[in-house]
DNA sequence: GTCTATAGCTCGATAGAC
DNA sequence: GTCTATCGAGCTATAGAC
């Protein structure tokens, strides 16, 4: 995949990927000529071509990664959980999941109806929300237990994918936070 | 403001407003062109600009009334609740505000981080959404209270907020559906 | 692997006729 | 109040030199 490399230094390809980032979260993925990438970069838009074939290719390159992680996961995963502890296992696990790669993280927090998208982009995002909501659902769920799975996996994939915006609270730490909200739709979802 | 009307028609100011929504929500604010509303609309684009300055202005008729009342229903609130009573009523009104001007929320709905929206509504924007989420914290409220109110706060404006993309439970209808979640909302504030 | 130059397109906005 | 025509800016992407 990669050539060898030196000690601290990274790929263009990576470089390239990190600025883009950056970026993207300023101005939105529309909003983000490929004239600037290149200028932060120190280089010009047009080298961009020979290390992505596209800008699609650039947002391609940034959420694949990830993607291609929860699609293998929700293969992975039973039809329906039916138990409520082994549902609270896959859904950590999900989590941890998205954590562990905050780049594309924060792209896919730039979102919102996110009409913006490639299709093929908004396809995949698209059923692994629907497919994680199915997931919450255990058998012979009231009304009111189905709508609450749904705030509640609503309320869990936003934790994992809003960093920028939030509301912080005096000196509280990312993980003090996310530690009760956890605790809170555990309890909810248990309640 | 407008001139009397006949019986059924409307503004042509208002059919732009309501074709522009229309379109808005199916490519997003900048991948809507001019032209395209004008098409819609069966005329051209340069008859826009005989009623609105310029495609922002289009915006800001659409947000405009509601961003209008909302500020009206935060100056009239007080520094802070002390009671978790009259917290719930300005919930709850705040709640009717949005729900009485379906136009904009959908438009509100598109946004995301929202980088795309002009700078003057976009803070206009976050002003609500912090203020609205300090409204939320009663005095003397611990850690895992407070990161409760944000969340529910949270939950309650996108319920308000989003129509679209939502999971749709067999049959239930989208007033049964707010039923359950203002009263799952209301419980969580109480417990 | 990076450059300059430019093709080719789309869009917002304006001018001026009717 | 709506039209045609057009300007000018900004964008993606490619060609071809180094």
């Amino acid at each position: 995949m990669s050539t060898k490399r030196g000690t601290g230094s990274l790929d263009t390809r990576e470089k390239i990927l990190n600025v883009s980032v950056e970026l993207f979260m300023e101005n939105g993925y529309p909003g983000t000529p490929l004239s600037l990438i290149a200028s932060k970069l120190g280089f010009s838009k047009a080298a961009l071509y020979y290390h992505f074939k596209n800008k699609d290719d650039i947002l391609n390159g940034i959420l694949n990664p990830l993607l291609d992680r929860i699609d293998a996961l929700l293969e992975e995963a039973p039809q329906r959980f039916t138990d409520a502890e082994s549902r609270w296992k896959f859904l950590v696990t999900y989590s941890d999941l998205m954590l562990s790669d905050p780049r594309a993280v924060s792209v896919l927090a730039i979102g919102g109806s996110q009409v913006w998208l490639p299709e093929s982009i908004y396809n995949r995002i698209e059923r692994h929300r629907v497919r994680t909501i199915e997931l919450t659902m255990l058998p012979g769920m009231s009304d009111e237990e189905k709508v609450r799975s749904i705030l509640l996996m609503d309320m869990m994939h936003r934790e994992t994918v809003f960093d920028k915006r939030r509301f912080v609270i005096d000196g509280m730490t990312p993980e003090r936070r996310r530690e009760i909200v956890y605790s809170f739709i555990k309890k909810s979802f248990e309640d």
